[in-house]
DNA sequence: ATGAAAGCGCTAACAG
DNA sequence: CTGTTAGCGCTTTCAT
């Protein structure tokens, strides 16, 4: 019913040729120790002679190990999360994994979905990418033992291994940044209200700027969901208020973007009229002009950092489970300076 | 050895729970035709009370449908390819089928043993976008009836599938559009030498040149292989060129970016001093300022309809194969203007 | 050191 | 309509 039997190469074929009984080409194939030297050369010279390529399905079914990683991200078209990627990718290949990847949009009962069906033969180990209710599943994980990490997610509970950028003390870092330079109106675009990650860099600006004495103006704060184009409306609702912002603490590079596209709309110029900061430091970051001031953070490296604790955990069971934070500084570029001489009313 | 056994819940246990055969169970989750109803409901019941997931393998082994489609691609630090994925993704997701990706790094040594492996056993069908070497196996996918899609990839066979865009014609709109700005000296950004869409657009770019009676100016080529630092080196040394161009075609946004970065840092305005044109069309190519004007490839889209085809393959074997030309429409924005008039020798 | 044989969980004839 | 049975390709005891 496949369409493609085309008489596959098997290990049986192997041992066929090689003249050597079917296990021996398994214990050759797995690299085990106490094999003849001669007929481990003889399977060996079969298998590329036969081109054979084994089964993973037969493999894992039988005990095997599948080096199949599941990775679980909310989407792809968020730049944040293709560097994510390249770093899991890059380590898993040089460890000689394999990716399955899945999107969940968001949705937590394909999240769910597909972290059963993973953990359930796929793969070995799961990487998980800001989930979004990392609740369900994560605790039945934990319990069985299978090897997962999570990415980005400011864990509600204590025991899920993470990687993790400093979200709080960055968010103080940037926020004290725009006061040094000046500012005490500083517009706030807030990400996905149900993130750990958006309320920590929340809170950090507001405590930093109740640590300078200046009062926290709920108008100033909007909600950008960490994409561009709420980023640009919010910004707009920004320039609206009475007294407004001369500077705008975006929480993410995409709805600083945003933002940029509604001040220049506006007929302002940044950092000249508003000054505008960034969190990720996303490749184009970078390549923008002016060149966003963002937090950066080490996005490729934090894939990683994942993927090399997770190996761990998938070869050591014993291995304890951590928590990294990686540091996550602030790149002074040229989209904030301090704010312009106040034209008096 | 798996360290995960943790009694999982098989179909034995459903038949038992459900008092039915095995066999019946797995009729009911295939979602067979002739089942007693009341059979059929008593082995719902028993999966969503034990918790049953199907352990693909297993499926898979015994000759039924993975439901994952394996993905080539050669890197994933590219917006270009993000995109390409994006719409694979999306395409795939409903449809109920999951991805395996492979990162190939233009390593035809990999390539060849991931196509291997993802058609003995892992996946139903494969996409490659842009494979370095698709004659190593494209045959052999053709003869063994393996379902495959090429994308973006200017086949030098004609029995593989594919879907692209119009890059030669894309490439005469193109420099026809700067040839009409007044512009005659065009300097060419060259994409991989031994990729088929490179040498199309510069054939176009070349052929189109000739067409208006414009010399071809070997000095005007240099190669930026696709990528952002390249396209800033070669565009320095073309700007190095006695007589150096007014205008300059990328043959894709990336190198469009690194040519931007060139003519600022020399202190030259775009499009003032200089157009630039890219390829491609990723999203940031419209938020970059000036709005860079270039060939738009609908890479989500071209993802889309090469998972529909593939589908399409694997449904029904007998099903034709096609190749599909998306239009690739040149997109207006802000980068190209006629040329500065002539400061005389 | 190595062959024989038992399954891993599931699908697909094959009988009834 | 449904139970029985034979593998799918491989790993892993268990003998030898």
């Amino acid at each position: 019913m496949n369409g493609k039997r085309p008489a596959r190469v098997t290990i049986k074929d192997i041992a066929h040729e090689a003249g050597v009984s079917y296990s021996t080409v398994s214990r050759v194939l797995n690299h085990y120790e106490h094999v003849n030297p001669v007929k481990r050369q003889r399977v060996w010279s079969a298998v590329t002679r036969l081109g054979y390529v084994v089964n993973q399905q037969a493999r894992s079914l039988a005990g095997g190990h599948t080096r199949i990683i599941g990775l679980l991200v909310p989407e792809l078209g968020n730049p944040y999360i293709g560097e994510v990627i390249r770093g899991v990718d890059e380590a898993l290949a040089s460890a000689q994994y394999d990716l399955l990847l899945y999107t969940t949009h968001r949705q937590k009962t394909r999240e769910s979905t597909f972290v059963k069906a993973l953990t359930h033969g796929m793969a070995e180990g799961l990487l998980l990418l800001v989930p979004t209710e990392p609740q369900a599943y994560a605790e039945s994980l934990c319990q069985e033992e299978f090897p997962y990490v999570v990415i980005d997610h400011q864990g509600f509970d204590d025991y899920s291994p993470t990687v993790i950028g400093k979200n709080y003390e960055a968010a103080v870092n940037a926020t004290r940044y725009l006061i040094e330079l000046g500012h005490r109106r500083i517009g706030f675009i807030h990400g996905l209200r149900h993130l750990g990650s958006a309320i920590e860099r929340f809170r950090g600006y507001r405590q930093t700027l109740e640590a300078y004495n200046i009062p926290f103006a709920p108008e100033l704060v909007v909600d950008g969901d960490f994409l561009q184009w709420p980023g640009y409306l919010a910004t707009k609702q920004l320039l609206e208020v009475a007294d407004p912002p001369t500077a705008i603490f975006a929480s993410n590079d995409l709805s600083a973007f945003g933002a940029m596209d509604a001040v220049r709309e506006r007929g302002l110029t940044i950092p000249g009229d508003i000054s505008i900061l960034g969190f990720d430091d996303i490749p184009q970051s970078a390549s923008v002009r002016p060149g966003l001031t963002t937090v950066r953070q080490p996005l490729a490296e934090m894939g990683q950092i994942a993927v090399r604790m997770l190996l761990s955990y998938i070869e050591n069971p014993q291995h304890p489970r951590e928590r990294i934070e990686v540091n996550t500084p602030l790149i002074i570029r040229d989209s904030c300076a301090p704010p312009a001489p106040r034209r008096k009313a």
